[in-house]
DNA sequence: GCTAACCTATGACGAGCGTTATAGCCAGAG
DNA sequence: CTCTGGCTATAACGCTCGTCATAGGTTAGC
């Protein structure tokens, strides 16, 4: 179908360039439909288009996560990574999150910045009910989904930048181990790090 | 003196919109300065403001970080989370940081990249140094550099979006413990988490 | 074969963009 | 005073943007 191509189409220029820099016309071309159908099929114009592209992005993001987290929180975090990894590197780091780029262009579209904390809030809230299903207190379980989304989203932005993987790699060997050392480790499951 | 105000204006659209999302006639208006005055200092045109607005923006933060990793590590990385902390609730979540941002646009400019690269990489070289003034390894310095950097970075993003402080909340207390963890243990001093 | 619904194709609209050119101002040096 | 050089002011260039309108085609049901 063409509808979907023109949304993934988006979510992959948003990824790269950000929000503001995807231009319908382009977005209408990569997907080899005129740039009339768009507004047939968005009838909402380039915020409804935003906003679906952020959706898909999470969503799929979320299958992954879903999928990965029955083998525990663990596995799903590197799955998580190794997600990121693959984007990161397949695109010779020209890629990043359509869900960051999204989170920080201000007034870009508010119902697509709405898209991109639904999506956010999706992820953590998976890795922290896989935390606390391994036994993890609920605070704790969600400051480390906090941690480790925040986390990957940051890195993937330095290795962009950077034009290394290292940042990414590194981060994802330290939160594989404190994950680790969360569910595995009694004394440390209900240890909530004072703030401040 | 006006050149100062426009790179200053420049920084602060950037870390709110984005770079593409920044124009040269908005920046100029914002400083209050003609746009023919923009092109006098700036003669490289866009590239060269956003490149001279990035590196300004990371000296910023690496003043402050310099001075409070006198204190240690833990206390730069307090201080290093109050400033984004700060930026992010004084603007109501509707600013960032101008490195990410420029981070993250392909093709946005290739001098605006470098500098923001080299940004990243000064922080985490700094952060990274003061660990191993206090007895963390240098491979595991580098490791919890990242991840500090990476987190803060990424919990902005998430915080504008969410439009809530806790992300940035979370990750500071997680990580405030982690580093603590580090630098105090000395059984935890050269552990340098397996990666994959 | 006719009709209706979906989709395509094309062009136009006003606006804003980065950039350049040119003319004018206005301090301070001689 | 004149002159010069740093800054201003203004207009214009070609381009792309989001959006809309309108006409053309193409396919399915009757």
């Amino acid at each position: 179908m063409s509808r979907e191509q023109i949304v993934t189409g988006a979510a992959d220029m948003i990824r790269r360039r950000g929000l503001n820099a995807t231009s319908i016309r382009e977005v209408a071309k990569h997907a080899g439909t005129p740039l009339g159908s768009t507004y047939h099929y968005f009838p909402g114009g380039k915020t409804q288009l935003a906003t679906e592209a952020v959706q898909w992005a999470a969503e799929t993001v979320s299958k992954v996560l879903t999928a990965k987290l029955r083998k525990g929180p663990v596995d799903g975090l590197k799955a998580f990574f190794a997600l990121w990894r693959q984007i990161v590197t397949e695109t010779g780091f020209q890629a990043g999150c359509p869900v960051l780029a999204v989170s920080i262009e201000e007034n870009a579209s508010p119902q697509a910045l709405m898209a991109a904390a639904d999506g956010f809030r999706a992820w953590s809230a998976q890795l922290a009910a896989s935390l606390e299903e391994h036994g993890v207190s609920p605070a704790r379980a969600r400051s480390l989904a906090h941690l480790c989304v925040s986390a990957a989203e940051g890195a993937v932005a330095m290795c962009r930048a950077e034009r290394s993987i290292e940042p990414l790699d590194d981060v994802a060997a330290e939160l594989t181990a404190l994950l680790h050392a969360a569910t595995e480790d009694p004394g440390m499951r209900h240890t909530v790090p004072t703030r401040g």
